[in-house]
DNA sequence: GTAGCTGCAAATTCTTTGCAGTTGT
DNA sequence: ACAACTGCAAAGAATTTGCAGCTAC
């Protein structure tokens, strides 16, 4: 079974601290506050073992590296920032997908992204300046 | 400008023919039986500067390596089918997303993947064989 | 005390790039 | 001719894994 570490405590503490989508990268960087030695490779080791145990969940987009945020949320959706590249949970659903498919196609599940300007990056008119 | 190389009309002709969005790997296989000594790295250069070119359109899909279809279609969705990974179009679109997003954020497009079972995976219960 | 965890470095996978030789136009 | 293209091998970026030492239980 799974031990508390201090490094696993830090992960998962980083991913509740955000409330959004985080890459491992942001992660790593989140976690440090509390662990400065940390190393990539056991965020990546966390991020697998706390999706395991369903603690948290990926957020997989388009192109995208994945992401992971805390799990528990019911069935929901991403929109990404064109500005600053950041997801945020969208908590709507067109629903009824399944007539969309053709003929003899038989559909289970869907997976939908929004693509636009965030609440942040419209007020200022940021121009595609990264997420800090 | 570009020149009309053997390799370059494999790679459209590859994805001509095929009628569904393929993966750089795919294009290789199927453009060898035209040009067998032909290199992945070519394939990845065909089809970047076919993409420029306006010929094919990429189709990246979320946890999935970005695949190329024949361009000119209209806005359209994609369909996965969970046995045998292939990647289909599906001309059909909910419309209207724009509501679903939290307020203050403004909606430009949209990415919608369904998952399932497709035709030919239905008819014949494969379970997870991989494409040919 | 020991099985599981950690950091480091090396290995993997997918994609891009440098280079020297080849080929459209 | 000459610039664009090609194959090969090396370089990159993201993620995984082997290993020897560390640590929670």
């Amino acid at each position: 079974m799974e031990r508390n570490t201090r490094q696993r405590a830090a992960i998962r503490s980083a991913i509740e601290r955000a409330g959004r989508p985080l890459l491992p990268a942001e992660v790593l960087q989140a976690a440090q506050v509390d662990v400065p030695g940390l190393s990539l490779a056991t965020v990546y080791r966390g991020l697998k073992s706390l999706v395991e145990e369903g603690a948290i969940a990926p957020v997989s987009l388009p192109s995208e590296v994945t992401r992971y945020e805390v799990a528990g949320h019911h069935h929901h959706h991403h929109f990404q920032c064109l500005s600053c590249d950041r997801v945020y949970d969208v908590h709507a659903c067109p629903g009824d997908l399944g007539r969309l498919a053709p003929p003899g196609f038989q559909v289970e599940s869907h997976d939908l992204t929004l693509y636009g300007r965030c609440g942040p990056c419209g007020e200022v008119g940021a121009s595609k300046s990264r997420a800090s």
